[in-house]
DNA sequence: CTAAGAATATTTTTT
DNA sequence: ATATTCTTAG
């Protein structure tokens, strides 16, 4: 098929999704396009980092690989061609800014580079928690100052909420407050007639039982003795009360007064809904406020915070069609992933760019737009996702949309069950094919009562039949099931790896210290009875402790009460970097730091959400083993396609006395029973061979596909094949390994706070990258393409700067000895889920030196940490010796730091 | 056997 | 908020 400017692909799992946009993208580039003009964006840095990782791959070796003849299709060249091209395609990628990414850190980047027009510094922080406290007090003084007070506590008493309740409410609402009309409600009266009128019906209604001489029970349910118990009466939600103890005395005459109450009800009901909003939004706005104030003061933003001001910035400010025009002359093809969990307003920031494609002026000519996603496996509605707008930019855009039927992921068996399951529950769908080779496979369907039991014999058998605990994956539904599975597993003597989003600060033993040290600080008794419960003595077991250091206080306390664990002594050590027991208990809950792995190696465990996009041999998805939790939101929204169309106020009941209601709720019922069966499609579509389904009776996760204990086809007893070979091949760095352990322990962020700094220590390293050779001549070349790329942005005298300091490094006698070997520059190595550029890696003989080249001092211990953990990779991966220098490029000259 | 009403248990997914 | 269980009256 020959490149089509505009395409979609719906594509199933394990339909080949990634091999489709791999090939989009190098077509692209043996096209002759700039990889600069090409943007690539995922929803997860997993997905972004296997994406650049599958290009290498495939670029090293493409003539293998089955890419090659569906570029040679799309670009209409002989794959001789295309592999004549190969290498030069493949420097030019490496050397240039690659735009592979999540769409949240290309927003980040945009907004970096028009901060100073969004009225913020360019240097500002990503965080994911921000500071709830000092957010509350700022929120609460605006309040005041506004004269808001009463909204807020009225809000509080409506809706019957604590102001924890509401303060989250508020910030979920502060992610889709665009999609909302903040006036909409400005104008509702307060006047309350209806609560009188019903009453007055009430009373009638009363009467006229009473008059009946029913029995005993029928004249006390009749009784309202205020509004409140009013709404609790069972026949307030009935059509006639031509039922149960009142059939004996009915007549049509209280029908007609049940309607009236009811009636008076429904317009209380919108009444309340009403005067909530308006509430509400009054406070939101604030709300609002203080989160853009206090992210402007702390120079710290959130993923949301992000997207409203790159939204607010080219959606609504005068100077937008200027800036996405400084945004478009780099961007001329655009590739969406997992298509189907975009955002209204993220892609409401996308849209003017696909326009100016679609036009061709310009620079745009010969732009394409590639989208590829599958609603079926659209699981974060909560997040914001709109899988309407899947189909919706199809048709706005007129993109063809190529579905892909074939399944090359799981075996026949697999393919089949999934496709009985689901055939006919989600709404369209299609049964995916399965290819001959690909036959065979097994899958079970267990019902126990005790699914940690089956779980654990489910293991067994495999690990019997020959196969390794890492090629299996057990499957939650929630993060505490997955901790539930870990140590169930663990305590059998299994190695598991988790990766259930385990955060240090959520572990018991970390919240039992912090609660302690709460207690101390704060003196209320709250404090000692959650620390009490979380170590499970009697609060009266818990001694307070005027504490003059917080890490000492932790430590006797965790002597104390022997509550020491991996966890806790990580903690401990996170601790020394506090200031005093104040900014502890103020800011710990911001502590991103993850709990310590168990084994690099073992049987992996997440949850299904996390599961997305990846494949394991063998799958074990567990019923929950809790319940399931209804929902507690106290707002219902309808939608209309990706269209918000109106909110409502929930309340209990309503629904039988307000159609309008009703009908939104049933699309929200629909929305969420659609949710379950995709995230169930996502857990089912996950394996290769094998796949094990262990539900329960009552309340199963899995109970919309009516499943019965049955099982199919044959699990196959393989010899266990020698996996070493991957590790011996030399310079060829695909740590598969390594890479499996996602991200848990991520590489510390570099935190510099000067703009020009860090410019500057990027066109050192470009430099750098540039040079062929290590030669004066090789570094003129490549100053002048430094000077190209980074001369508009760097402050005057620095480009001379930086080729003093180069001049210094190649005449430097200790780099020319710690060079002499083979040598390879800005080297990719995937290690614990994220991809590391190497600068320089150099072989002597069985030993390998590693080169970073710094700019500056200052933050010499994370250097050294970084360069610590390139050693280790390089030294596990090839079994040999290897050492690690930081090569510091300063303004005096060169200076060298060993790392071990 | 039926329905009301009280009492009780349980309670997500994440860039 | 909701599902389940139990008690009670008819």
């Amino acid at each position: 098929m020959a490149f089509e400017p505009f395409l979609a692909y719906e594509a199933s799992a394990g339909s080949g999704k990634t091999f489709n946009l791999v090939v989009r993208y190098l077509s692209l580039l043996f096209m002759g396009e700039d990889p600069r003009s090409i943007v690539a964006l995922t929803f997860t840095n997993k997905a972004a980092n296997e994406m650049l990782e599958r290009m290498i791959v495939t670029l090293e070796h493409l003539h293998e690989r089955g890419e090659l003849a569906a570029i040679a299709q799309v670009c209409e060249m002989s794959p001789e061609e295309i592999l004549s091209r190969r290498s030069e395609v493949l420097r030019r990628f490496l050397r240039s800014d690659i735009q592979i990414s999540t769409i949240d850190k290309f927003f980040g980047r945009i907004l970096r580079k028009f901060a100073l027009n969004a009225g913020i510094m360019p240097t500002f922080k990503t965080t994911q928690n921000h500071h709830e406290v000092k957010l509350l007090e700022r929120f609460l003084n605006e309040v005041e100052v506004a004269g808001a007070s009463d909204a807020l506590v009225h809000l509080s008493r409506l809706s019957d909420k604590r102001l924890s309740d509401l303060f989250l409410l508020l910030s979920q609402l502060y992610s889709k407050h665009k999609e909302l009309d903040l006036d909409g409600y400005a104008g509702v009266n307060v006047v309350e007639e209806a609560i009188e009128e019903a009453m007055a019906a009430a009373a009638e209604l009363k009467t006229l039982v009473l008059g009946k001489g029913l029995s005993d029970t029928a004249n006390r349910a009749i009784e309202a003795e205020s509004f409140e118990l009013l709404l609790k009466k069972t026949w307030l939600y009935q059509p006639s009360l031509n039922y149960w103890v009142f059939k004996k005395g009915f007549e049509p005459r209280m029908d007609e007064v049940l309607a009236r109450i009811q009636a008076a009800v429904k317009r209380h009901f919108r009444r309340r809904e009403g005067l909530y909003f308006k509430e509400l939004f009054t406070v939101l706005k604030l709300y609002i406020k203080s989160r853009k104030v206090m992210a402007v003061q702390n120079n710290e933003l959130s993923f949301d915070d992000i997207t409203l001001m790159v939204h607010t910035l080219l959606r609504e400010k005068l100077e937008s069609e200027f800036l996405y025009f400084r945004l478009d002359s780099h961007l001329k093809h655009l590739l969406l992933d997992e298509f189907q969990d975009t955002s209204v307003l993220q892609f409401d920031i996308l849209r003017p760019l696909i326009e100016e494609i679609r036009s061709g002026i310009g620079v745009n000519e010969g732009g394409s737009f590639f989208f590829v996603g599958d609603v079926k496996q659209s699981i974060y509605r909560f997040r914001g996702g709109v899988s309407a707008l899947f189909h919706q930019v199809a048709e706005y855009f007129n993109v063809h949309i190529e579905p892909l039927r074939v399944n090359y992921r799981s075996r026949s068996t697999i393919v089949e069950f999934v496709n009985r399951a689901f055939g006919g529950k989600i709404a369209g769908y299609t049964p995916q094919m399965s290819p001959e080779k690909l036959s065979g496979g097994y899958v079970a369907v267990a019902m126990s009562d005790d699914l940690l039991e089956t779980l654990s014999r489910t293991v067994a058998s495999l690990i019997d039949q020959g196969v390794q605990p890492e090629e299996i994956a057990v499957l939650t539904v929630t993060n505490k099931d997955g901790s539930a599975v870990e140590e169930h597993l663990s305590l059998q003597g299994y190695d598991v790896v988790t990766e259930t989003t385990a955060r240090l600060v959520s572990q018991h033993s970390v919240r039992a210290v912090i609660e302690y040290l709460r207690y101390c600080y704060f003196d209320v008794p709250i404090y000692r009875f959650n620390c009490a419960a979380l170590i499970g003595l009697s609060p009266d077991q818990i001694e307070r402790h005027i504490l003059a250091d917080p890490v000492e206080g932790a430590i006797a306390f965790i002597r104390r009460y022997e509550i020491a664990d991996k966890s806790v002594l990580m903690f401990v050590e996170a601790l020394r970097g506090y200031r005093d027991l104040e900014e502890v208990v103020f800011e710990i809950d911001r502590l991103e730091a993850s709990s310590p792995q168990s084994d690099l190696r073992g049987i992996r465990i997440m949850t299904v959400h996390k599961s997305k996009g990846l494949e394991f041999e063998h799958v074990i998805v567990l019923d929950q083993l809790g319940k399931p939790r209804a929902h507690n939101d106290p707002i219902v929204y309808e939608y209309e396609g990706a269209q918000l169309q109106r909110l409502y106020y929930r309340i209990k009941d309503r629904e039988v006395l307000d159609s309008l209601y009703a009908e939104a709720l049933a699309k929200e019922k629909k929305a969420s029973a659609e949710d379950r069966l995709n995230a169930l499609y996502v857990a089912l579509t996950r394996a290769v061979e094998s796949l094990w389904v262990i539900t329960k009776e009552k309340s199963s996760w899995f109970a919309p596909l009516e499943l019965t204990p049955a099982e199919w086809g044959r699990l196959e007893k393989k010899e266990a094949k020698a996996k070493s070979e991957e590790i011996q091949r030399p310079l060829i760095y695909r740590a598969r390994r390594f890479g499996r352990q996602e991200e848990s322990v991520s590489a510390p962020k570099e935190a510099t706070h000067d703009y020009a700094a860090v410019q500057f220590g990027l066109a050192l390293h470009y430099t750098l990258e540039m040079m062929g050779s290590f030669t004066e001549e090789a570094m003129g070349r490549a100053l002048e393409s430094a000077r190209n790329r980074y001369g508009a942005v760097l402050h005057p005298g620095a480009m001379e700067e930086i080729a003093s300091r180069v001049l210094s490094l190649i005449q430097d006698p200790t780099f020319a000895s710690l060079c002499a070997g083979e040598w390879r520059k800005e080297q990719m190595i995937r290690y614990q889920g994220s991809i590391n550029v190497i600068d320089l890696l150099v072989r002597h003989g069985d030993e390998w030196v590693i080169i970073d080249y710094k700019s500056g001092r200052e933050e010499e211990q994370k250097h050294r940490e970084q360069v610590g953990r390139y050693v280790e990779a390089i030294a596990a991966l090839s079994g040999q010796k290897a050492s690690g220098y930081l090569c510091y490029l300063l303004p005096g000259g060169v200076e060298w730091v060993k790392c071990l």
